[in-house]
DNA sequence: CTGATATGTAAGCGGTGTCAACATTTGTGG
DNA sequence: CCACAAATGTTGACACCGCTTACATATCAG
């Protein structure tokens, strides 16, 4: 059954690999993934694929653009859980938290993969232009939470996108926290981290300020 | 006139340099910031400075040291910055503000030294154990900022580490957001950015929820 | 069938981080 | 004052890397 009418079986003459573009993806994740992107090498890659070391080339015209490729293959994952948490209670103020904790689960989960993603950006966005676009709709599901979130009158009605940002900008933060445990004294634990998201969250909503009455909760 | 009595005048017999590991210090700090980081590289930075490739190793016992030296050189740097913005006006709502300025500022002249010092560091940390002694300092002044605004009752009074925590998350992601415009139509334009400060100092302040009474301002 | 094109290979260049062995200078106890 | 140890700088070498150029092979279109 692996003989279809294609002509292409595999284990032959293996001269062409067949799909090295995505194995060449797939192994340079799983080494980032790991042991960190700078164990990342394309003569090692092409060795574990059996492969020559210059074939990459022939697919990605040079190693940041493979790695901008590894971000895109990021950006994708990452608003695939995004909208995979918010859809579990859209439009709900438990979904939103359930989205930010996602967010920084993803973060937790492929620390190396993030900063990839997060690393230089822009310096990647010029090796591969379509990078841009992916993570613009990783930051679209955000976007559209908040506003659906507005409708329902559970946050003000602000401009979305500052208002996503801001959102942005807190999840991001606490996700490199959580990376590498920065400052605080044993913010590690997965204990005091789950405090610290809960208490971040509610910040968000309610602000640090004493004048905006409501003492929260 | 150049011989003087003391048989060490610079020029001459120049195997010795003097201070070596202060100079080569400076010049990555010099390359980072000029070149970014992946710029650095041990033997130009000898060249440059008339010595050999690897005189450096009588002072750095590695690349990452080197880098990890580079980073608590920004941390020390980024220290000073808020702490002569906050003591602009201690204690008050603006103090807090001009520092939240100062640290978004610190990013956007400083961005390959700033990605540095968060780049990766915990395996920094690993190199040098006293980095982490400097970025504590460094975030030990948001801390004493914010337990003297709890005093002068300009925030809640909450655990000053995990309010702390919470701006730093705030700060850190503006400062990203303006090292690499990242998503947005056009934040780049320092318009723009000065209108998401504003705006995320405001959230910060007085939350995204709508229950929390208080338009704001 | 036959070219054209896509894909993989081989060899090599310049560059890099790091180690080991050697050279020079500086500082210190006798 | 001097010998000698420690600190500091140098030279040479190794393994590895990214990338280019020239060449080999497979696939596909006419």
């Amino acid at each position: 059954m692996p003989e279809t009418t294609r002509p292409a079986r595999k284990p032959a003459s293996q001269y062409h690999h067949g799909d090295l573009r995505r194995a060449l993806l797939q192994e340079a994740v799983r080494t980032i993934t790991e042991d960190g992107v700078d164990a990342l090498t394309l003569r090692e890659a092409g060795r574990r694929l059996g492969v020559s070391r210059t074939a990459l080339y022939r697919h990605f015209s040079d190693k940041s653009t493979l790695l901008a490729a590894v971000a895109r293959d990021g950006f994708q994952r990452f608003r695939d859980d995004l909208i995979r948490a918010w859809s579990e209670a859209a439009g709900t103020r438990r979904g939103f938290e359930l989205m930010g904790v996602a967010y920084v689960r993803f973060a937790v989960a492929n620390p190396a993969h993030y900063r990839v993603m997060f690393g230089d950006y822009r310096h990647l966005c010029d090796k591969d232009p379509e990078l841009k676009a992916d993570a613009e709709a990783a930051f679209r599901v955000l976007v559209e939470a908040l506003t659906s979130m507005q409708q329902a009158k559970l946050v003000r009605a602000d401009d979305p996108v500052l208002q996503a940002e801001f959102v942005w900008a807190v999840v991001h933060g606490l996700a490199m926290f959580a990376i590498d445990g920065q400052f605080g004294p044993e913010s590690s634990t997965s204990g005091e981290l789950a405090g610290l998201i809960r208490y971040a969250l509610q910040c968000m909503r309610t602000g640090i300020g004493v004048d905006t009455a409501g003492a929260a909760r």
